[in-house]
DNA sequence: ATAAATTTGTGCGTATGTATC
DNA sequence: GGATACATACGCACAAATTTA
């Protein structure tokens, strides 16, 4: 209490004893507290030290000034709020990540606890320097949508300086294993991708298509999960994939490599053409539709009778280069997508894709961290099971 | 540069030089300041206030000083948060939401904020718990789209309690009046949707169309406006709006009454095919074109010829519903949407829609609501101009 | 309705202490 | 030690906002 060490600045004494009148709620939130001339005389001290407490208390959120009024206290911590929860995702606004973010905004709420947003761009840099601020903001948990987790991460040590001080993490979409092994305080919830990609491909394999390209996201390892689950279940049908046509991209060229690519795989304008032509024929004639198997491009190879998508935007993409090439889909190429965002009824022709949680993963990831902080019980780590949404992008074959 | 305001305090100008000098790089990272000194007779001031100056400027994370050495810019990326900012919106992951809260997050992360969200679901009940949580939370500014603005709004004492302990507020897309005339530290940005629905309309009204029908939301003010919007063109026309023509729905019916408005409206499928089988000759058979005018569907009332909705996502969905139909966007009806949202683009046929700010909004929001902080001057009024964005969802009959 | 008192905001001048080079 | 730069501290004056008599 009376720890007037000679050394201590006065205002710094001055301080410490109106951060006290707060804390020991002697001056309750709102309320008003001794005037600057009370606490000169009080403390013998010029009005500019007492000035100088009052500014630092109020930099530091302890009180508030009102010219003409005077100084009140603000009772940071009376709240019936649990607490903050950290949330960092790669975007906010785009595609899926809305309603990842809301479903784990309505439980948190609903708990009790406030939500602090923050996003990466898809940049290690931003994600770093969003960490560091979060664990600046006193955090109590960390939900985390890891930026390029197909990459090296160079932001684990950061990670283990989170767990250090005691906060929980709940990974989604991607995880690092490395964390997983060393801390108990870390969750996850993902969606088997590597099953995803199989079961989109093996749909295609079971209707009659053999010739199947796919793009995919190299950066995340979701994209990498996908193309694994692609060749999987090629090769569970004995087909051999090719490596041209099968196109990787990252976030930089996301917007140029599916239509490229596509343009490439279809380059024969002519052959192309021949076959719009020919297309009302095709259900009756076998004979043609044999033919049509081997109409090749510039390149001299066979065009694709699928292609498998990262995801749906991009199958929106390559759907959108495939009409620009003047065919049709299911009728000359079938299309599968991923997520099934709402991108996927938007289109005349309804895309096939492959179910995401979406909202249900945000409200899982949540509940899943209040229960590490509330009932400290660990090994959180959910896998969700794709399932496949038949629409009208795929034709059938066979 | 130079805006040396009579009013405004001479720490505060050196504040924003000193700001400058980082900002613009002049002093990079790390690098050291001018003296307080140097300061002193550069400005002719005393040394008291530009201590003031460096002071808030170092609470802010600014700069650092070391005695005996100087003072030096802190790069802001490197540095120590600011605080915390709270964000307040109907909703998260629906409609625009998801930009302008990436909008704000960006430039408060740039500037070295943090930002909590929190949604209220339109429910006024949920909007004062979210404040009220919010308080609690040492918040330095609030962002507050109102819920159910054009209702009575319950939660005015919260926000003048907000505004009491100095926590500066300012509103999207609506703004209550009551609290703008009480407080200076009141601002808002919102866009001219009732502007916004008139363009749209006359857009169509100018190419010819005059049987317009519309369809808009009706449990938000944007909604409201839209529809007053679309009504004052109308009428400026000398067309009376017929009410059968004009739908109203809310979030929770927003699937299925775009559908249903659109089949009631085309009921009469066998003149809709009608339609279709002339439609090559349409352009060139003026009175063809004429007696399509009186096509009536089985309430024996004409069909319009143009739909106004509420936004892109409506759009889509009328766009769909007039397909199913058998009839075809713009040949047979013309159909704007609103927002140019990434919709707009997805379709086979482009959307003529109104352009809205979106994340430019969030990022005006940001940008106004830090200025009152730090710069503390209030007047942050803006209301955004509507732009059309003509694609070629709509046909050209005269 | 006005004046006076109270309280914070801005600003000047001065002095001394402490850390760095 | 001396020069420089920031840290602490006192005293004074007037402005602006608010409350009270």
């Amino acid at each position: 209490m009376f720890n007037h060490n000679t050394n201590e600045p006065k205002y710094r004494i001055i301080k410490s004893y109106i951060k006290n009148l707060i804390k020991e709620k002697k001056v309750e939130d709102g309320q008003m507290l001794p005037s600057e001339y009370e606490l000169m005389e009080k403390f013998g001290v010029s009005r500019h030290t007492v000035r100088q407490a009052f500014g630092e208390l109020e930099k530091e959120g302890w009180v508030y000034k009102k010219q003409g009024k005077g100084t009140f206290a603000r009772n940071v911590s009376t709240g019936t709020k649990k607490g903050m929860i950290g949330l960092i995702t790669t975007y906010i606004s785009d595609y899926i990540f809305p309603h990842i973010i809301s479903g784990i905004e309505s439980v948190m709420t609903e708990e009790g606890y406030s939500v602090i947003i923050a996003n990466t761009n898809n940049n290690k840099e931003k994600e770093a320097y969003q960490i560091k601020s979060l664990m600046e903001q006193n955090i109590k948990g960390l939900i985390l949508e890891p930026t390029k987790s197909a990459e090296d991460n160079i932001n684990l040590n950061l990670l283990e300086e989170v767990l250090a001080r005691d906060i929980k993490i709940v990974f989604i979409n991607a995880t690092y294993k490395e964390l997983e092994d060393k801390s108990p305080n870390v969750g996850y919830i993902l969606m088997d991708d590597v099953k995803g990609g199989f079961i989109a491909t093996r749909y295609l394999l079971e209707t009659g298509h053999r010739k199947i390209a796919g793009i995919f996201k190299r950066d995340d390892i979701q994209g990498v999960r996908r193309e694994e689950g692609y060749r999987k279940a090629l090769e569970s049908f004995g087909v051999v994939p090719e490596e041209n046509m099968i196109a990787r991209f990252t976030t930089e060229d996301k917007i140029i490599i599916p239509k490229k690519f596509v343009h490439n795989l279809l380059s024969n304008k002519k052959n192309a053409n021949k076959i719009i032509n020919k297309k009302e024929d095709i259900n009756n004639d076998k004979s043609i539709k044999d033919s049509l198997k081997s109409v090749k491009n510039e390149n001299n190879e066979l065009i694709p009778d699928a292609i498998v998508c990262y995801n749906d935007e991009i199958a929106v993409k390559v759907i959108q280069a495939i009409k620009e090439c003047g065919l049709s889909v299911p009728q000359d190429i079938s299309v599968v997508g991923y997520d099934d965002s709402s991108l996927a009824t938007v289109l005349d022709v309804g895309l096939t894709t492959v179910k995401h949680p979406k909202k249900q993963m945000g409200e899982l990831a949540a509940h899943h961290l209040i229960e590490m902080l509330e009932n400290n019980c660990g090994n959180h780590k959910i896998i969700c099971e794709p399932e496949l949404v038949i629409r009208s992008s795929c034709r059938i074959i066979k």
